[in-house]
DNA sequence: GTCTATAGGCTGATAGAC
DNA sequence: GTCTATCAGCCTATAGAC
């Protein structure tokens, strides 16, 4: 790797992580620098300034996990695998990037203001797809009758919440304010998530009050 | 009410607001005191300084809220039925402030920076009091045995989710990215988490895989 | 209590040397 | 490509008049 392009990825992990710990205002391109490593000027030099390091940031993060999830979206496989596999892929972009789901959470509060008209229909396969998973499952009959946007905003958004407050759990844990012997993981999670889901969205036989549509 | 009173209201409103929207940072006192129709002096004078106004809502908006969490829990009750209440009483929250669910996400996000260590103990009271309903409920014997502490990160999680991600969505469903004639309500959401979760938790005679605790 | 005017600090950006 | 030095703009806070 050329000098250049380390000085590029470190001023965007270092980005990253202060982006989503302090949001794009709370961040300071003197502070990122200095995590990364290089001197300040580097990112008007390689991204135009902080607005062009930010857009670079989300672009880099969200873009592969979009590619990877409409991957695991497009196989023939059950409703249930598919929303598996989606849920694990999110927690594999967790793992690779501690900072995506805040970055992400981030966005979604402000109203994507800092997405432009051209990257938001890509930002939102992300939740599209986890959303025609469980529109699939209710039309096959896999799963019961239930409103898949509704569904999918607790899927994906439980999970977006327990990604990106893990740093107050660890706070509080260590202060002893959580009556627990040890942190849950997102692999604790997501098998949790998936097995709540999977009573939830259970087809059963007997006359539920059912969704609204 | 003086004009004290008034001024002190107007900045608060108008400060959760943007705060919510920009978040700590991004909001200015300029602009702050521009909403409200009042002199950004006055921030310094009545709640002296930035750091206080935000202070003085955080309190503002969380305090009675916890306050009737705690009342609801308090009432000898099945635990579905106190879920269900608490869950009914952040819609409520949401509804007198639109901003309490922005807030709060924001401050888990930044990890609870922004509240001092006597304040925080108050404020987990919100996920508290849902954690220690499920606990309840697993208890008695009304749920089955699911881990509490997982469970309810993804009732509260999918719920502040849902209400702070509103803006968004109304943004979304202007442009047409929406494949729906109408945007769903708070109250549809609830009605629709309360239905998910009822399977999810109901106490079954097959032996299902089970939580990990 | 409220307003105007201004001070003081911090931040993002860049010119210019290397 | 990288660094130093510096600048201009913005933001919060406040002194002082009313």
């Amino acid at each position: 790797m050329s000098d250049s392009q380390a000085t590029r990825a470190a001023l965007m992990q270092a980005g990253m992580e202060r982006f989503a710990t302090l949001g794009f205002d709370g961040a300071t391109t003197e502070e990122i620098a200095r995590h990364a490593g290089v001197n300040k000027a580097m990112i008007s030099y390689h991204f135009g300034g902080k607005d062009g390091l930010y857009r670079a940031i989300l672009e880099a993060a969200f873009g592969p996990v979009v590619d990877r999830l409409e991957a695991v979206a497009a196989v023939e496989a059950p409703p249930e695998q598919v929303l598996g596999e989606l849920l694990e892929a999110l927690r594999e972009a967790q793992a690779e990037r501690p900072a995506f789901a805040a970055m992400l959470l981030r966005e979604v509060l402000s109203g994507g203001r800092h997405l432009e008209a051209a990257v938001l229909p890509r930002f939102l396969r992300i939740f599209g797809l986890i959303r025609e998973t469980i529109d699939r499952g209710v039309r096959s009959g896999a799963y019961r009758r239930v409103d898949p946007l509704l569904t999918h905003l607790v899927i994906v958004g439980s999970t977006l919440f327990f990604l990106a407050s893990e740093p107050l759990r660890q706070r509080l844990f260590d202060d002893g304010h959580l009556p627990i012997p040890k942190l849950p993981t997102h692999e604790d999670f997501t098998r949790h998530l998936r097995d709540l889901m999977a009573h939830a969205l259970a087809a059963d036989t007997t006359a539920a009050p059912g969704g609204r549509r």
